[in-house]
Parts: C-alpha cells; structure tokens; sequence
DNA sequence: TATAATGTTAGACT
DNA sequence: AAGTCTAACATTAT
C-alpha cells in the first residue's frame, strides 16, 4: 500500500508520537511476522524511513525494522484502550498510548537488525536524481522505464501509483526501454519525480483506498492524480483518453496520445 | 466466479 | 554472467 510519501508520512508522525518512550510491550498476533521478545523495556529513538521501510532505532543499538508491503498500516492509539481493528497483526504498548499494525494481507514483515545503515539506491529521488550519470550508465538496458522506476535498488520509493504520475508529467510512455531515453527526459524525470513525491507528502499521501495515516486520516493527493485509476477518463493535459495496460504484471496508466 | 489491489523476490528463462 | 520476466506470497473487494 503505501509509497515514500506515506512512509515519509508515517515516520515524522512516528517522531512526533513514540521518540523516546520506552516500548511496555510487543505482542504478536501473526506469528508470520516472528519473535521479539528482546524489544521490551527498550527506549525507541527517533523512527526514520529507508526507500519504503521504517526503521525504529533502539537503545542497545539494535533497531526494529518494519516494511508495509502492499496492505499495511500503522495506527497510533492514545486513549483507554479499545478492541483491535479486524487485521491487527502487532501491538506495541508504550505507557503513552499504543502502535498497532493493521495488514488484512499479511505481506507487511518485521525485522530485529543491528541499527547499521541500509545499503543505498542509486537514485534517491528526493535528494539525488544524477540525470546524466543515468544517461550514460543505463546503455544496453532494455527494461522498460516503469519497471526501471520501480526497482527499488536502482531509484528508492517509488511504487506503481508515483510511478504511473510521474511519467505521465514527464510525458513519457511508461514501455519505453530505458536505454532509449534522452538526456532531456532523464532530467523531466528527476523533476517530475521530485515536484510529485514533494507535493505527495505535502498532502501525507494517497487515500485511492484504504490508506490513513498514523492517526487515521485521510492523505489529499488522489485529487492531484492525472492518470492512476483514471482509465477511459480524459487526459487532464491533453484530453486524450487515459489507458490501463499491464506492465510488469502491474496495472499501468497513461495517456498514449501526450506520453510518447 | 474471476480479477485486481499503493510490494518484493526467488527461480526460470534468455 | 547479467538482464528480464513470472509466479508466488494471503486476503478482500468488485
């Protein structure tokens, strides 16, 4: 479910809400996710985020790694305590309120790691979108550029919605081969991809479904969305109609008439 | 009943 | 060897 501008969302609330508090508890309720016994009574530091990951440091240098995947949620709880949402996969008690994973599809994983850093992307599209280095490195690649866009060891973040939305504002078809792009369009990219994942957290994400934020709200971008879920729908720049194909085995939009 | 869903990856194929 | 593609994971909603 959620892209870097969800993540990015959920961590600063994460920082608002559980820094330096000290975890009461963690009570599994999906043993798919493993055994954490060792996390009690240690104080958590300030959570951030890695591509789609969370990342929640703790005291003895250890840290508590948690990546949503397709359907997961984070809820944060600060009154009495009421009964679990339908899917609630964790619950970790603080004394301040408690954190709740919700994830009717049980892809969401949990991990206990040494807090050491992650290996990096080759793009980050935030901060470093190398266009030319790109150009010049992606030679012989055939891989269509949505694929590209996706793979998180290449370009960290991006998933099918942003995917799909940033094309669509670079004006490029999602099938064209990687090798196959011009400098100039390397460098729409590195734009568009930072203008919408900005403006994405600016809005704490997209609620097409069933995404909330840490305190159950709603994100604001499905109002900026030109293409994804639009099909047959006209192309807000140029009034062609909006197309859904499978790309990657992921449903794709775009408009064939201004994405060339 | 069949399909698709905001993700990742092991294994197959080229 | 390296790049690319597909199926699988598990569940709900349309």
């Amino acid at each position: 479910m959620p892209e870097l501008p969800e993540v990015e969302t959920l961590c600063r609330q994460l920082q608002e809400v559980v820094s330096g508090k000290i975890i009461f508890s963690l009570r599994i309720l999906d043993n798919k996710l493993g055994e954490f016994q060792q996390v009690a009574g240690q104080t958590v530091n300030a959570p951030y985020r890695n591509g789609k990951g969370i990342t929640l440091p703790l005291d003895n240098g250890k840290a508590l790694r948690l990546h949503l995947r397709m359907t997961g949620r984070l809820l944060w709880q600060d009154d009495r305590p009421t009964p679990e949402p339908a899917h609630t996969r964790f619950v970790m008690t603080f004394k301040q309120g408690r954190l709740i994973l919700i994830d009717p599809r049980r892809f969401a994983t949990l991990s206990l790691t040494d807090n050491t850093p992650l290996p990096q992307a080759f793009v980050d599209p935030l901060t470093q979108f190398p266009a030319r280095l790109l150009w010049e490195s992606v030679q012989g690649r055939g891989l269509p550029i949505k694929s590209f866009l996706l793979d998180q060891r290449a370009v960290s973040g991006i998933g099918n919605i942003y995917a799909c939305e940033i094309l669509h504002r670079a004006s490029i078809d999602p099938w064209r081969p990687t090798r196959d792009l011009s400098l100039a369009e390397w460098k729409r990219l590195a734009k568009m991809a930072k203008t919408v994942l900005l403006k994405a957290i600016d809005c704490r994400g997209t609620s097409v479904s069933d995404w909330r934020d840490l305190l159950g709200q709603q994100g604001e971008y499905q109002h900026f969305l030109q293409v994804y879920g639009r099909a047959g729908k006209p192309c807000p720049r140029c009034s062609g109609a909006v197309k859904r194909v499978k790309l990657g085995g992921r449903g794709t939009f775009f408009c064939p008439d201004c994405q060339r």
